[in-house]
DNA sequence: TTCGTTGCAAAGCTTTTGCACGAAT
DNA sequence: ATTCGTGCAAAAGCTTTGCAACGAA
């Protein structure tokens, strides 16, 4: 398995956030007329498990681990539903590789990437949904969603 | 070969552009150490002469099609190098697939991507430059790039 | 002449798809 | 009982790599 860059970041995991995400998907799984299964409960229970960013295969991994194996193609099936469940985002870390995050307990935000080390920066600026409503609107936009990477060098701490 | 969601940003095209390019990558390719080739002209040369989003396979085209061909393990080689020299960059339209497009005469600016048509629009709004600057020193960041995705709807003109 | 570069073809990864079987309602 | 979902394996798409031949300096 190709190696994936380094990642910091841990993201929140409140315990509301399981079951507002499984409200959630029930919820979409019966506008869209999808059944409720039990990989889709194993897929959910492990995205929500981790804190961080994970790639496919990495979430894959988990799921093996907890000994509930689900096939390479149901996860990429399922892993869109999430998506558009508004469950989980995909993140571009600029690694040419497709992340997921949760959205749950997760304001909008954006990403600092350091190109030295590989870490992953979260920040929660408020300042920054104003500058992008500004921008939307002049063109007219209804804003769905964002994504903002700021690549750089992470000056040492002291 | 896969569409690519259709694309109707077009980036200008100064004359003095390719020039500039040119004197970069040359700067470029002797601090490396590394040959200034046929094959990598003509890469530049169709790259410049693009004045829109493109993929690896776009650019593979253009090339084929003004006669110079260029494989496509020279292509991808040969487009790390130009990125890495600061004449394009890559952009992520939401649709996982790595494009390019000019860096020259060409401020930084944000796409925003409408979900329903595929159209992208730039924008070069000033005020985005200042919140980025202040998130990034908020932590300790010093910046090399960014990238602003906002997806929406695009609502009607009239 | 000397190395870096190119083209080709093969290999590697990631993601999608067709189909028969299995499961949810 | 019906219909959708899953697993498997194959296919497809994209990118990288090994190697012999070529070309820039």
């Amino acid at each position: 398995m190709k190696k994936i860059d380094k990642n910091t970041t841990t993201i929140s995991g409140r315990p509301q956030d399981f079951e507002e995400a499984l409200a959630r998907y029930k919820d979409y799984l019966r506008r869209k007329h999808l059944l409720f299964t039990r990989e889709r409960i194993s897929i959910l229970e492990a995205a929500m498990a981790r804190h961080d960013h994970f790639s496919v295969e990495e979430l894959h991994d988990s799921l093996k681990a907890t000994g509930k194996k689900v096939s390479r193609a149901t996860l990429y099936r399922n892993l869109d539903h999430l998506r558009d469940a508004g469950i989980l985002a995909e993140v571009d870390l600029g690694n040419r590789h497709v992340q997921y995050e949760h959205v749950l307990g997760h304001e909008p935000h954006c990403h600092l990437i350091c190109e030295e080390s590989g870490d992953v920066v979260e920040d929660f600026s408020p300042e920054l949904q104003g500058v992008i409503d500004l921008i939307a609107k002049r063109h007219g936009f209804a804003i769905r969603t964002f994504k903002l990477q700021i690549f750089g060098v992470q000056e040492k701490r002291r």
